[in-house]
DNA sequence: GCAGGATTCAATCGCTCGTTTAAAGTGAGT
DNA sequence: ACTCACTTTAAACGAGCGATTGAATCCTGC
């Protein structure tokens, strides 16, 4: 009930605390992150946590102060190491000048950004992100907002650059649309994972399944993206024959 | 671990229920509905439950043997409900042959149908079918790929009907990917439901948010729909000429 | 090399969970 | 009115949970 002083009280022990502290809380995040993103936080136990962590239970108590905060630091290590290695593949394409860049490179640049996040949403395993954020969506923690805050929205920003690049007639909000129809996409594989053999009638998924399924999206998206923009620059047309 | 057998008894001790058993069922197939839509399996409580159905705790077990039983039971007559509702609809749209609409008419069947789906996705509240399905996906249970056979796939089958007809060139596997292409950014919004005024950056979603998402999503997958078959039809012709 | 704080440990505490039990209640058939 | 199968009830059981305790162990500064 209340989260936030044990928090801090862990953490000003971590901070005073030796290099063997410091791998314990390592392998408890580590076994935590995990446990949690395959069960859930309800079904997930702090026993087992520690039983994988090779960690007696009341060290992690001594560390994160309650299962809830240990939960909260598991996923925000998470996301903090996730947000790393986005922006620091973000850094590459946005130090280029999308203005700069041709219609069919900047139709490229996104192809290739969407192959990567469907790679980080389906695997390879572990990739416990995808999952903790699918739990995030059904049982919001504290941690929601944050992950959006500091996650989800930087990484929109950046799609909303490339698609306005490619569509600049379209508003903010149709924008913000076709950034979700695009991501939607996405997160269907992510979301239809254990069933997707069903789905396509096959008893497993091909070596290509990520890079065809990228390559689908692309297509499907820059497709809708275009005629958004023809439908967008017409309507400002007659909006401008109209007023003139 | 034996949840078929004790689900049969309780199935055979219904039939010679008399109708105040068959109420008590009901409230509790309910109430259990709602709270695992709610909290999920393991989060909700059986105690819970009964408190909900205003039954003794112990009356759950006497009708469906076990927690897990209720579950499947529960879940199964919501997506019984659900499916009855949809393929009634279905069932007008099928009456009609889809290839004697025109391409406008049968365009705008796939606009209504999506927005039929994507309001029973948001709400009204209560709408566990949503929610039940999403948690499904975090942690399968037996119920899952019977949902998917008598649920999911006759869907999608109705789907790929539609979609064919706009899009006679593409081959099955397309078919499926354009197909997952529209499903996709309609489950997107159910999954960002909880944080969607966040990524609108508003307080509260306006009125006409299902409608505009559903228009949205229409157009962007017909444009998406009519490009792939653009491909694919050309695609058919240079083979046709390759081979003549 | 030892004093003292930081860390880990085995053991245990309440508590809530799903489940069970045995007795009481209910109503249709005779 | 009585029977008997069906249903509901209050009470309790054992297991597993998160959390806590106090002693043992480790490490560091002096």
């Amino acid at each position: 009930m209340e989260p936030l002083p044990s928090r801090r009280i862990a953490r000003a022990r971590r901070m005073a605390a030796g290099a063997t502290a410091h791998d314990t809380q390592a392998r408890v995040l580590e076994a935590a992150s995990a446990l949690f993103a395959e069960r859930g936080f309800a079904g997930a136990t702090i026993r087992e946590i520690a039983e994988r962590a090779k960690v007696n239970v009341a060290a992690g108590h001594y560390h994160f102060g309650s299962k809830l905060d240990l939960y909260l630091e598991a996923v925000g290590a998470q996301f903090a190491e996730l947000d790393a290695r986005l922006t620091a593949q973000a850094a590459k394409a946005s130090d280029v000048d999308l203005d700069r860049l041709s219609r069919a490179e900047v139709e490229a640049l996104l192809s290739r950004r969407l192959r990567t996040m469907l790679e980080f949403l389906l695997g390879p395993p572990p990739s416990p992100h995808g999952a903790i954020m699918q739990r995030e969506m059904c049982d919001p923690s504290e941690a929601l907002p944050v992950i959006v805050r500091e996650l989800v929205l930087p990484q929109k920003r950046g799609l909303n650059l490339i698609v306005s690049r490619l569509a600049p007639s379209l508003s903010p909000r149709e924008l913000d649309r076709c950034c979700f129809s695009i991501v939607g996409q996405l997160f269907f594989y992510r979301q239809m994972l254990p069933v997707l053999p069903l789905l396509f009638d096959l008893e497993t998924l091909p070596a290509s399944f990520v890079a065809d399924s990228a390559a689908h999206v692309a297509a499907f998206a820059l497709d809708g993206i275009a005629a958004a923009e023809r439908r967008a620059a017409a309507r400002r047309r007659a909006r401008g024959r109209a007023t003139a």
